[in-house]
DNA sequence: AACTATTTATAAGA
DNA sequence: TTCTTATAAATAGTT
């Protein structure tokens, strides 16, 4: 998906492949956060970088999935009543066992976490700071995406005024009048 | 990415949303496939779709990358002691806490910033009045850089604050379970 | 960390 | 469900 169509094989080089990863490994807790989102599904996942340093993304939580997998339950919903009842065996594309349910569960709540993010960077985007007004212990990574984002914004604005006051002084000296400029 | 944007809430229709988690429970594997491949990475989902059913994939496979999550090697930071026996509460409201205070400082910082910002705005646009008798150019110029400057050292910190808050949180969702997982 | 040129993933629709 | 198609996203190679 870029310049040019790549080889499914491992990248080589070292570096190369560390930033592959990092691209990717992002774009698959993005991805994992829209599914949860998107379908109300419970998400975990677990990934070890070639370095061998875990990331996890889960939604609602790593240890919800976790404990649902554990437990075996295949409730509807989101019910995770310790009730020690055996659920059905669940159909995995690959080996499931507990230990699989709750990597998944953690998957899911990392790729909920990131969904969430991106929804509070939209709404800094779009709206104003009122999120800045919202108890600190309440903010997720979310939010804290949206204020990065937010933050981003204004320093674009802030990029473009220096540089039309920067154009404006230049202009400026250049003339015979030195002072008094306009910046509206 | 289809036909339309569409909006990262529910879907509501239950037959679509049962087409849209088919389709992206397949997407997601399939990055996830690549993300192994390409980088060496272990790489362990697991899915609850809406209806309940579970999912997974893993490579080399869920119990492997679960073990390997289980049997954390003592990393250097956010480690997770996991004991044999009695699993020690984890610290992990600490590190929230320590987290949440570093957010609360960034937001009293980009609180300050935003007024700042706005008040020279307001200068600045007034200039249809008196302001052209001033040395306005000047001044705002430098209080612009100034505010670049700090800007930029602010986006810096929340950069890595947030880098911070998705390993904690990867680690907190972790701890909580019998899982652990080690982020260094 | 940013930026394009392309490749992929997919929302609709059949 | 599967296939097709028009678009939205992801991301490989670069700077």
């Amino acid at each position: 998906m870029g310049r040019r169509k790549i080889e499914m094989k491992m990248v080589k080089d070292s570096s190369s492949r560390q930033v592959t990863f990092s691209k990717r490994r992002t774009g698959l807790f993005k991805k994992a956060n829209e599914l949860a989102t998107l379908c109300a599904a419970q998400v975990a996942i677990v990934v070890f970088s070639p370095g061998g340093k875990p990331f996890s993304f889960g939604h609602p939580s790593v240890e919800e999935v976790a404990d649902r997998f554990l437990n075996q339950d295949a409730p509807p919903k989101h019910s995770i009543p310790s009730h020690p009842e055996p659920p059905p065996q669940p159909q995995d594309d690959s080996n499931v066992d507990n230990l699989n349910q709750q990597l998944a569960e953690l998957l899911k709540q990392l790729e909920i976490e990131k969904q969430k993010a991106e929804k509070l960077e939209k709404e800094i985007k779009a709206g104003g700071g009122e999120k800045f007004q919202k108890p600190v212990n309440e903010l997720s990574l979310d939010e804290l995406l949206d204020m990065r984002e937010s933050m981003e914004s204004l320093h674009e604005k802030l990029q473009s005024r220096v540089n039309e006051m920067e154009a404006s002084s230049s202009l400026l000296l250049l003339s015979e009048n030195p002072v008094r400029m306009i910046v509206n």
